[in-house]
DNA sequence: CACTTTCGTAAGTATAAGCTAACATACGCG
DNA sequence: CGCGTATGTTAGCTTATACTTACGAAAGTG
């Protein structure tokens, strides 16, 4: 789920559709429109950004109009937020001990 | 460099990685000692890495011992912030003109 | 029902990516 | 310098992936 996540925003085609729908509902060939690559290549993109939970989709008669999914995105952000955390936490303990370390022997 | 990021972390054995060196530094053989693939397959995957600039080396005699670098890990979480927090915003705005109209119909 | 619009799916192709095996490079030590 | 240790690099193979063309399915319209 995480790695269908990371895997789908790592398509530098697949961050443009997201912008796209990440503030307005946008039919599948509305989208398509906006890119210099065939519709069916959109709608495979469409359909990986599907399976990451990352755009929703809505029936309006033959049209589909896809959204971004906050809360996707709100995965992939906790993530890298715990990872980045843990990181400087370290970081922190480091810089405390080199400080312990000055003053016992300063 | 976003996108190289983005890339580099969309593969699971370098998030992996990620994950040994994010807290203590290790040669380039222990962290292959880890995996069951072969040595050269993990220096690919560093190089990646560093050329993402998610990792940092610092040689010591013959060995190589690689570190995360948070600021690396910050710029990825920072860029997902910003994508998540405008569509959490629309979604706000969304919720505060529904709770309008109901006010207004209500 | 025929026809159009909108869209997804399947098959085929070219490029990218991860892997292994073999080779090359850099450092320390006697 | 000669040798061992630790590691990066290259060539070639295999699989994954982004793309196009052709076809099929679903909903609205006369």
């Amino acid at each position: 789920m995480l790695d269908e996540a990371l895997r789908a925003i790592a398509e530098p085609r697949r961050r443009d559709i997201l912008r796209l729908v990440r503030n307005t509902e946008l039919a599948a060939g509305e989208i398509a429109s906006r890119f210099d690559v065939t519709r069916p290549a959109i709608s495979q993109h469409l359909k990986i950004l599907m399976e990451a939970e990352l755009v929703a989709v809505r029936r309006q008669g033959t049209r589909r109009l896809y959204r971004a999914r906050p809360e996707g995105l709100a995965e992939l952000r906790s993530y890298l937020e715990g990872f980045w955390h843990d990181s400087l936490l370290k970081l922190a303990e480091a810089a405390e001990e080199e400080e312990r370390i000055i003053r016992e022997h300063g």
